[in-house]
DNA sequence: GTGCTCATTTGAGCGGCGCTTAGATTTGCC
DNA sequence: GGCAAATCTAAGCGCCGCTCAAATGAGCAC
């Protein structure tokens, strides 16, 4: 059963899974996706192009195993940062979601390329990911109950919240040809903070003049009255 | 110089170059960007394997190609419905947007994946795509010039609009493994309605409420002191 | 230690891929 | 009719994912 001889002189690898992910995972970072091939993989790690059918099924296996990494790496940096504020909390955890995209590509990639790793067969994807959607409904409805959403079904917000970070995100990381991005004076590195920090904002004021018009409405008996 | 046989019973076939891109699209649709393959592609376009690379130098070409006509399609979608006021506008196109992805799945998946076509090397997929989001700064102007959208810089809204309607596309078409969206009660096909409609009705609250702030400083120099 | 078992690894091989090249075929133009 | 250019074929190179029989060695019972 091989217990890690670290020193690998031998016939048998002991950490070939490992060595093998890891090799992946550099060759995506160095050339892309397409750049991944089990056989660059196996000889990265100094085994026969045979070998790594051993460890993964198909090379889709190998990609969801990276894939479910890089959930369970994404759920822990959006846990890092933590504020005392719901909405502030909220918003951390939004810009942790565009900051892994910047500082992690070659696991973003993977993460959300369904189509590479024959997806749904394996459950170890489902598992990494599930805990990160869960904390944002969470954090939306703890910002919600501070008032700092607006009132109402929050399904719509998490969408939102969930939809602007992993889209910026995805323009971010597979870029749009340069075409936008490049007209716009922002720089890159800050987009994520300004963008999350703006929705942020007008999310707050929207709840605000929601309650203000329902105060207002109990008050006078006249909705949407404002100004 | 072949001038469309149309009955191709010929050593020449003379639509060769618009039958390839039909048939690498049919594949794409069939199983996505990993089953189009220049063979297949020719193969059902009836001529030889070495066929095509006189019609585009490499298959990055010819899905460059594809991306251009998707860009051009998606222009044509988010111009296709007008409104008068301007943020109902911006909230149409951007609906638009996200309708395209769901229509037609193989354009957007190859439109952004930039790793696949050598991009910046086609500047007709630079020409198909600043249309689009030209017309989106224009619109994202003109909506606050309507008061829809707060005052100042109008960049971080630009990127707001942008990630939110790309964001949710992304998370449709490649969806994020049934994890998060199964667990939401809203349909799929009204999510791009919702989404876009919740964006557009925050902003505008913000809007009002910058709005009232200034006049409200105006009148009683206090800022920021409403409710 | 001896011998057994079985996971691990090898190495050869299959079909398919992108892409190149040499040569056959056709077209448009003079 | 003849010619140059464009188009297509056929063969082939190296790489790919994946399979399989055979070789290897680690762990275990004794």
């Amino acid at each position: 059963m091989a217990q890690r001889p670290v020193s690998s002189t031998s016939y048998h690898h002991g950490e070939l899974r490992e060595a093998l992910l890891q090799a992946a995972l550099a060759l995506v970072e160095e050339g892309g996706v397409q750049n991944l091939s089990l056989r660059k993989a196996a000889q990265r790690a100094g085994v026969s192009s045979g070998a790594p059918y051993h460890h993964f099924r198909s090379r889709g296996e190998l990609m969801a195993a990276l894939g479910a990494q890089g959930f369970r790496l994404l759920g822990r940096a959006m846990s890092a940062d933590l504020a005392e504020d719901p909405g502030e909390d909220l918003c951390l955890a939004g810009q942790a979601y565009v900051r892994f995209a910047e500082e992690h590509v070659a696991y973003f990639r993977i993460m959300f390329r369904p189509e590479l790793m024959d997806a749904e067969e394996y459950p170890e994807l489902q598992a990494a990911s599930a805990p990160v959607f869960e904390s944002l409904v969470r954090r939306v409805l703890a910002a919600q109950g501070a008032g700092q959403i607006p009132e109402g079904d929050h399904e719509r917000y998490v969408l939102l919240a969930w939809s602007v970070t992993h889209g910026l995100s995805s323009l971010l990381v597979d870029g749009p040809l340069g075409n936008g991005f490049d007209k716009l004076q922002l720089p890159r590195d800050q987009m994520g903070e300004l963008v999350v920090e703006t929705l942020m904002h007008v999310l707050r004021g929207a709840a605000h003049d929601g309650q203000d018009a329902k105060q207002q409405r109990k008050a006078t008996r006249k909705p949407r009255a404002r100004r």
